[in-house]
DNA sequence: AGGGTCAAAGTGGCCC
DNA sequence: GGGCCACTTTGACCCT
């Protein structure tokens, strides 16, 4: 029933015919049952052949010259203004395809995105805390945490010594053999 | 039966 | 003025 050939231009041969669906007297025995208004002819919908046909064609270009629409209308038995109007809605649905696509391309992006924002927000944060927190050392002596900004180096021998004088800390260069060491006890 | 979807076709505006 | 596009209407069909 679906791929039955009711698309027939209407007898006569005229371009533009009233009822262009269907005979006169099929319009006559249906136009009240089904159609909205007094003189709107059935719609039609197209065969699978004509559907594949104009795909193909389609597929070719997008759009038709006058020429080429005549041509594709004689070929399927259709009228010009059928095969503009199918050219028309197709490629409204093919814009359409696209836009969805890009929509869902557009949502991925923004969700890539809002969690790039969120993972620089945290590290901007954890930087903040390190920056409030002044940074301390624990000192030999006292086993006490002491503001760095509170130690000194010595000029002469290169330790590192809390601003009270008492040696806090010795760098990794003190651990040099060549440093002059303190005299020892022993000597 | 009726609600949803799809596609054919109508309409009006814009552009060349 | 014809062709195209965006928007809308409407009929056919499908599913529940």
């Amino acid at each position: 029933m679906r791929d039955l050939d009711m698309n027939q231009p209407a007898s006569g041969g005229e371009e533009e015919e009233e009822f262009p669906m269907g005979s006169v007297e099929e319009d006559e025995e249906e136009r009240g049952a089904v159609a909205s208004g007094p003189h709107r002819p059935k719609k039609l919908r197209l065969s699978k052949e004509q559907s594949r046909l104009m795909e193909e064609s389609f597929r070719l270009h997008h759009t038709l010259t006058p020429k080429q629409k005549e041509a594709l209308a004689v070929k399927l038995n259709l009228r010009p203004r059928q095969v503009e109007v199918w050219f028309q809605n197709r490629r409204a649905r093919t814009k359409l395809k696209q836009t969805e696509l890009e929509c869902e391309y557009l949502k991925r992006c923004f969700g890539s995105l809002t969690e790039e924002n969120r993972r620089l927000q945290r590290e901007v944060e954890e930087l903040r805390a390190m920056r409030v927190a002044p940074p301390t050392v624990i000192t030999p002596h006292t086993r006490q945490p002491l503001l760095a900004s509170a130690l000194t180096m010595c000029p002469r021998c290169e330790r590192i010594t809390a601003a009270t004088g008492a040696p806090a800390l010795r760098p990794a260069a003190a651990a040099n053999p060549f440093h002059p060491r303190r005299p020892s006890a022993a000597f």
